[in-house]
DNA sequence: GTGGTCACG
DNA sequence: ACGTACGTGACCACT
């Protein structure tokens, strides 16, 4: 029998500190859980126990066995979003058949202990201990391994191991050390003053605490007068120590091994459970299905809905658009290996089509069809010279609207969420199966929480104006860019030479370790404070800036860094992201931001460089076609301009009217000058509050940011908030709101789910208010330019076809358009832009022209 | 795969 | 005493 035996607490412990913050949309903590579940599906798939066992501390013990000792006193209680994973770490185990043991009055060390002496070396039983703790070292046999988990490592605890690891020890006299030196976070005392060095030396000198006292006594112990006091002082407390920290092995638990065999899993439960854990990963790792748990109030909303009787039949494209029926389909796009594939459903029929006439016949047909990631079948359409059309739902727009914050959107998991039918039996055909009834149930829920008219006119046509984007892409001057990029590989050569004789070697300057090392170590240089949490010291731009004076290597290194980035993320990266047809087309994301803003990767054209000059000069090899131009409009100030129409604050509004210069008046109002009086610092700072605010500032923030005291910060917000007393008000009321509801909404009803107002963690909950302070705000510029680039292309498409939308920048779109039609373009671009929705102010778009995006600012 | 760093709105 | 502005994506080093 092959045991593996798992110190619950300890490896729940280690994952929830080592894992950043998880949860699902409720609100429950999931840390923990995916730790312990990535730790032990490692581990088992290494060793392949038969039986498995997972012992935990239970919380109010009275310690039966060392009853009158207050032990583990000063170990404060668990975190509540630790404490809350408990309880379903023992579900999950409960369903995967691994047993779960608690026995009051024993830890769950002495669990492990027992489980261990029940292996038996002569019946060829082997026992695993995974634990995190290495008090368990003790347990360590012939056949009985510590599995140690540490911060970073696992390390595996054999006799020989030990031995290296503590100086040629036996395991067992792990207890004589600790009877001496003590642990305070068992609240072991120990002998007084003695630490881990002396104890070493005289464990290994005399074996164990028994021998040395008697030793001792005998006044045979060699050591220096001050030990020896301090022995004698202590002999009392090393023999309680030693009990205390010996692994009992008497816990009244199952002494039949074969008991923790592991039978058949309840995939049911386990499904279940993780399902509404929102633990897809998981989930696909084990092969699961995703299942929603039948609780009554999720039944008594969503009713069962019955499963449609599925056949897979051949048919032909023509069989289903004859019908001119709605069907709903699914396209994979081929990968240059694998073909195009589409799987269609249609009444109570399934098939699956991989001829390109047909898949293009059924996506252009006028048949209304449902879907899910519809974008890369408006790509294919638009390569093919064809339109997809008539696309009433997409589940992944949908699911999306209904929740922002999932990592991703899968029909398996959709489908049980929201009580649909799966079609597990139904292989490759189950996704395809269970569309249709996903799509009703997620539209009419679309429908309910009032996000129908963003879903269907914002949404849905906006995935086309994607599709669009992408398919037609930009077009790079690549010689220009490998131009650059050859001065810039000379000027970091140049820089690297200079830094390795600064530092007085090579090292790797990229590496924000050995950098540290240089800098703070072997030159000396003044370091920031915090080395606690992290690996090493800081390097980041920030802390390197303060350092500036201090040694010319730091305007190296800074330098370096930025020539870098340009280099390997811009120059590089541009070139690798050229297609064979000389364009990059990026991808758009439309489900990827909690806020309902796009994302764009591969590469990402969001992020091209703009506020240095250096930088700046990327945009310079962003150029419009032969004979075309660029038109380039952006939103000026959008998110003020929301803000002050969310908030209802009239001073505000009134700058925005009066078409003033909002950060000059601002300072004018908040310093109570005239605005001719406004210096440029005092419209630098007043333009870092007004960004701020929409942030959810706090005033530390601000003072670094405008380099001033934290007081003279605190001030400024407090000028700024009395001025704009309705902003103040608002930000008030959405954090209220939120923390009331679970969510934050836009001005057209765009969700976000905000669990952490509930977290009792002050700097979750922080977060959490500030994040509620921001989705309204950057939500509603977001769904604003949604509503706007649908407008424009849907003009463009009727009026202007030669132009055609090819970049998105969250506040500013481009247009490429041949020269001729620049006025045209120019035109209805900043028309459909300014109109895109009526709020209290005016939405200013200055529109330009350019050969290049450098030209176009 | 994660953390550090840095590019953008 | 602690931590400290919202939202992203890419690249590098390191485990």
């Amino acid at each position: 029998m092959k045991l593996l035996a798992i110190d619950g607490n300890s490896i729940m412990n280690r994952a929830f500190y080592g894992i950043k913050a998880l949860s699902n949309k409720k609100g429950v903590f999931t840390n923990a859980i995916t730790g312990f579940m990535n730790i032990y599906m490692k581990i088992s798939s290494e060793i392949s126990p038969e039986g498995v066992a997972v012992a935990f501390d239970l919380r109010e013990p009275t310690f039966r066995h060392k009853a009158n000792v207050s032990y583990k006193a000063n170990r404060h209680g668990m975190p509540d979003e630790l404490a809350m994973q408990m309880p379903l770490i023992k579900d999950i185990l409960k369903a995967m058949d691994i047993k779960v043991l608690e026995c009051p009055g024993f830890e769950a060390d002495d669990i492990l202990g027992t489980l261990a002496s029940l292996c038996k070396k002569e019946a060829g039983d082997e026992c695993f201990i995974l634990t995190g703790d290495r008090d368990s070292l003790q347990l360590i046999t012939d056949n009985v391994t510590v599995l140690l988990h540490g911060t970073k490592e696992l390390i595996r605890c054999t006799p020989e191991k030990f031995a290296e690891m503590y100086q040629g020890l036996s395991p067992k006299q792990i207890i004589d050390l600790k009877g001496l030196m003590g642990d305070s976070s068992d609240n072991i005392s120990g002998v007084k003053g003695i630490g881990e060095k002396t104890a070493m030396s005289l464990i290994k000198e005399y074996s164990s605490i028994e021998e040395l006292y008697e030793k001792l006594s005998k006044g045979q112990v060699t050591a220096t007068k001050s030990v020896i006091a301090k022995l004698e002082d202590g002999a009392d407390s090393a023999k309680e120590s030693k009990w205390l920290a010996t692994i009992v092995t008497n816990a009244p638990i199952d002494r039949d091994i074969n008991q923790y065999k592991t039978a058949e899993c309840d995939k049911e439960k386990l499904s279940e459970i993780l399902t509404e854990l929102e633990m897809t990963r998981l989930l696909d790792k084990l092969s699961l299905f995703p299942k929603a748990a039948k609780s009554a109030d999720v039944s008594e909303a969503l009713p069962e809905m019955k499963p449609i009787p599925y056949k897979i039949e051949q048919m032909t494209a023509a069989d289903i658009t004859r019908s001119a029926r709605k069907f709903a389909f699914i396209f994979t796009p081929g990968d240059g290996l694998l073909a195009n594939s589409l799987y269609v459903a249609q009444d109570e029929k399934l098939c699956k089509f991989d001829s390109n006439e047909d898949i293009l016949n059924l996506l252009s047909s006028e048949c209304e069809k449902v879907t899910f990631a519809a974008k890369p079948a408006y790509r294919y359409c638009f390569e093919q010279g064809k339109k997809l059309r008539s696309i009433i739902s997409d589940a992944d727009i949908a699911g999306y609207l209904l929740n922002a914050s999932a990592a991703e959107y899968r029909i398996s998991m959709l489908s049980a969420e929201y009580n649909c039918p799966v079609y597990e039996d139904l292989g490759e055909y189950s996704d395809i199966a269970a569309l249709s009834g996903l799509c009703e149930r997620l539209d009419s829920a679309v429908e309910r929480l009032g996000m129908g008219k963003l879903y269907h006119e914002t949404e849905l046509p906006l995935t086309e104006v994607l599709a669009s984007m992408e398919y037609i892409g930009v077009k790079p001057d690549t010689d220009g860019i490998r131009e650059f990029g050859n001065s810039l590989l000379g000027e970091i050569e140049g820089l690297e030479e200079q830094i390795y004789f600064r530092a007085g070697h090579k090292f790797n300057i990229s590496s924000p370790k050995q950098l540290g090392v240089v800098l703070f170590e072997e030159m000396g240089l003044p370091h920031g404070k915090k080395t606690k949490t992290k690996t090493g010291y800081s390097t980041g731009a920030e802390v390197l800036e303060e350092l500036r004076d201090k040694d010319p290597i730091i305007d190296m290194v800074l330098t370096y860094r930025q020539y870098t980035k340009l280099q390997s993320t811009y120059v590089e990266g541009l070139l690798k992201a050229v297609s064979p047809d000389g364009r990059i087309h990026t991808v758009y994301k439309q489900t990827e931001t909690r806020t309902g803003r796009i994302s764009s990767t591969e590469p990402n054209l969001q992020n091209i460089p703009v506020r240095t000059e250096l930088g700046r000069n990327m945009r310079r090899f962003f150029v419009s076609g032969e004979g075309k131009v660029f038109a380039d409009a952006d939103y000026s100030q959008i998110e003020l301009r929301i803000l002050a129409h969310l908030s209802g604050d009239k001073n505000m509004q009134e700058v925005f009217n009066s078409g003033g210069d909002i950060h000059t008046t601002t300072a004018a109002q908040v310093f109570g000058l005239p605005p001719d009086m406004v210096t440029p610092e005092m419209r630098r700072a007043a333009k870092a509050v007004n960004f701020g605010i929409v942030y959810g500032i706090s005033p530390f923030s601000l003072s670094k940011d405008i380099d001033v005291t934290v007081a003279q910060a605190k001030q400024y917000i407090n000028g700024y908030l009395t001025n704009f007393r309705g902003v103040k008000e608002f930000m008030e009321k959405s954090v209220e709101d939120a923390t009331e509801k679970g969510w934050s909404c836009t001005m057209f009803g765009r969700r976000r789910y905000i669990p952490e107002l509930a977290a009792k963690n002050k700097n979750l909950q922080a977060f959490g208010q500030r994040a509620a302070m921001n989705a309204p705000v950057q939500g509603t510029a977001a769904d604003i330019i949604k509503m706007a680039m649908v407008k424009v292309y849907r003009r463009l498409e009727k009026e202007l076809p030669s132009a055609k939308l090819i970049l998105q920048i969250h506040d500013e779109l481009i247009i490429e358009v041949p020269e001729k039609d620049s006025a045209a373009a120019v035109k209805i671009l900043g028309e459909e832009m300014r109109s895109a929705a009526n709020i209290a102010v005016p939405l200013a778009a200055d529109v330009e022209t350019g050969k290049s995006w450098y030209e176009c600012h």
